[in-house]
DNA sequence: TACCAGGAGAAAA
DNA sequence: TTTTCTCATGGT
């Protein structure tokens, strides 16, 4: 078992299954993945209510909707007016390859690559947000990297450095694949541990070297001895 | 009050 | 090419 495999392990009997991504639908799972765009969790779900209360979670109802209508709705998401004309571009684009009426559909339409090539080509959407829709929506073995991944998986030295955000995403995502098997499930269920993690407070001694309050990093953000 | 939260794109250096 | 700025709300 190499190091990857060890940390899943550590995680999942730490933290359990968490069944993502949390939503009813793919495409609920696409608006989410822009809605969260530096965003906090709780504040996209007020988003997704509202949506859902407008029954707006639809590739046309988002489509036809007035902008203004639409930017007051996912409001609480916060960069409304931006997560507004993203919204829209991915409904344009889901109606334009006709799979408005089923989303999912669009795994069908093209390899990985060309999927994630198309997905990226539209305004709002970078990797992360692009990895996302592929895993936690299409099913797709693709791992999504984000900041919490980086941080941890830095801070127990199995990634070089502390790359900056805009670099490097695409070497640190296939350095997990390469030591994963290409599986989305078990990708899906990784990604999701690791946010599992990174949510937790340290209630112990943090801070001091060697202290045994955390299984893999501090996620106090403090100095505990990373440790397996 | 200041900072952070499941980023991305444009502008500036 | 790399870094900085902008977008914005809600919780702590």
């Amino acid at each position: 078992m190499n190091a990857y495999e060890q940390v899943y392990a550590h995680l999942l009997a730490q933290y359990g299954p968490q069944h993502w991504w949390p939503a009813d639908s793919p495409f609920e799972v696409m608006v989410g993945t822009i809605l969260t765009q530096n965003t906090a969790w709780t504040n996209v779900e007020r988003a997704i209510a509202a949506l859902r209360q407008r029954q707006a979670l639809s590739v046309a109802a988002l489509r036809d909707m007035d902008e203004s209508e639409l930017a007051a709705l996912i409001r609480p998401a916060g960069y409304f007016n931006q997560k507004t004309r993203r919204l829209k571009t991915l409904a344009t684009f889901l109606h334009a390859r006709g799979v408005a009426d089923a989303p999912e559909q669009l795994r069908n339409q093209g390899t990985l690559a060309e999927l994630r090539r198309d997905l990226l080509a539209l305004n709002g959407i970078g990797p992360e947000t692009a990895d996302s829709m592929l895993l936690y929506a299409l099913d797709l073995p693709i791992f999504v990297i984000d900041t919490y991944t980086r941080r941890l998986f830095y801070r127990l030295g199995l990634l070089q450095a502390d790359a900056p955000k805009n670099t490097a995403y695409d070497a640190i995502r296939q350095q997990f694949e390469a030591a994963l098997p290409q599986d989305a499930v078990l990708f899906n269920e990784y990604h999701a541990l690791i946010v599992a993690h990174a949510k937790v407070r340290c209630k112990k001694q943090p801070g001091v070297p060697g202290c045994s309050g955390c299984p893999l990093d501090c996620p106090a953000r403090l100095q505990c001895t990373p440790s397996f």
